[in-house]
DNA sequence: TGGAAAACATGACGATCAGCATGTAAGTTC
DNA sequence: GAACTTACATGCTGATCGTCATGTTTTCCA
């Protein structure tokens, strides 16, 4: 063993409960909401029911904290990716595949299993929406950056026809849709983008 | 009562199992594919829980029924609305706009649970693949009739684009998102879409 | 260093689910 | 119209789920 020497109580709260969510996490990944079941969770985070009662009191407030945790993670990845993105055309392209990877990863998955729950689950919906306008924002603002010339309501839009596009995508994937016909897809909106906006930027209305 | 007299036995057959299927997919609209219980589909329908085991082995079996089902009513709704649309650019906007109403109702949302959970039930997964791809194709057939002057691949581009980013969008709508910035990408997306057509078709490359 | 408090484990309870065994009514066939 | 088959109803059972009451270990603080 590493270290199962002296954990501070606050260092113990946080790595059980860091260890139920991306528990949770993969819960969700590899069953489904439907089948994520606390007794799961609770084997994969290597502890017992009545610490996830200590942690949550109901398995809701579990899955809302997933939520954060998730988006969190999300959040991060996207950040680290995002930042060291060129201009221009080259960057928009650059921007649209960045965005594919990112909503197509398991950290996706997840939340697609958390926001198909959340449609008849007014509880989880509470939870999810204010965190995922506030990703969608953080991220515009990110991807606004890379294609600066662009008149922001523009590029705004650009933005959320990709992520929208990504997700129908991802769903397709999912299901285990033809992955060579995505390439293509991509490749096609890409070029699309791409031209738009030197449309745009060299002749603007 | 309109009439409870004789029903021949396909009749009945029939009739309880449509009501059966039919109920499963309020069960999935209103309550999600988590909450979707055979005890409830079986309130729904008018009927025993013994009926629904006479016509289904299992609740997969069930669910696998649904589906095509679902895909059936849905190829119907779609046929019938995509069968008279003028050609030309015009016809493109407008057939969006069709596919737009057709992945976004309910039916739509029904689908978008089976097709979640079948990402991590393989039995699920292989009773949705084909009947989905089916209906892909089908739905593809209408369109290019529409768009017939385009090249058959640029056609099959669009098509596959727009359906792609009508799921996102339908994703987008059933967690309650800005239906007027929906409106507007639509929108958006039509006019790049007409856009890309008149260029194809007048400038073929 | 000893006691309070937090973190976590254990076992049980009520509710609910899917599936099955068995009974009953409606339709078919001769 | 009587035997037979199909369509459906009723009641039960084992399994499993989320939650709770209570016990045990670990850290903290004075």
């Amino acid at each position: 063993m590493t270290e199962t020497a002296h954990r501070t109580q606050a260092q113990r709260r946080e790595q059980t409960r860091t260890a139920l969510l991306d528990a949770t996490i993969g819960c969700l990944v590899d069953l489904g909401y439907a089948r994520t079941t606390v007794q799961e969770i609770c084997a994969r985070a290597g502890v017992s029911k009545g610490a996830v009662q200590h942690h949550f009191t109901a398995k809701a407030e579990l899955m809302a904290a997933a939520v954060e945790h998730l988006t969190t993670k999300l959040r991060l990845q996207l950040a680290a990716s995002l930042g060291k993105l060129p201009s221009g055309g080259t960057g928009v392209a650059a921007a649209i595949d960045l965005l594919w990877t990112g909503y197509s990863g398991t950290l996706s998955t997840a939340v697609t299993e958390l926001w198909v729950a959340a449609r008849t689950d007014p509880e989880l919906r509470a939870a999810i929406r204010p965190v995922d306008r506030a990703l969608g924002r953080a991220t515009l603002e990110h991807v606004t950056q890379v294609a600066g010339e662009l008149p922001p309501e523009r590029a705004e839009m650009l933005f959320w026809l990709t992520v929208n596009l990504t997700r129908g995508l991802a769903l397709d994937a999912e299901l285990g849709g033809d992955p060579k016909r995505r390439r293509q897809l991509l490749e096609e909106w890409k070029r699309i983008a791409v031209l738009l906006y030197q449309d745009a930027t060299t002749a603007p209305a």
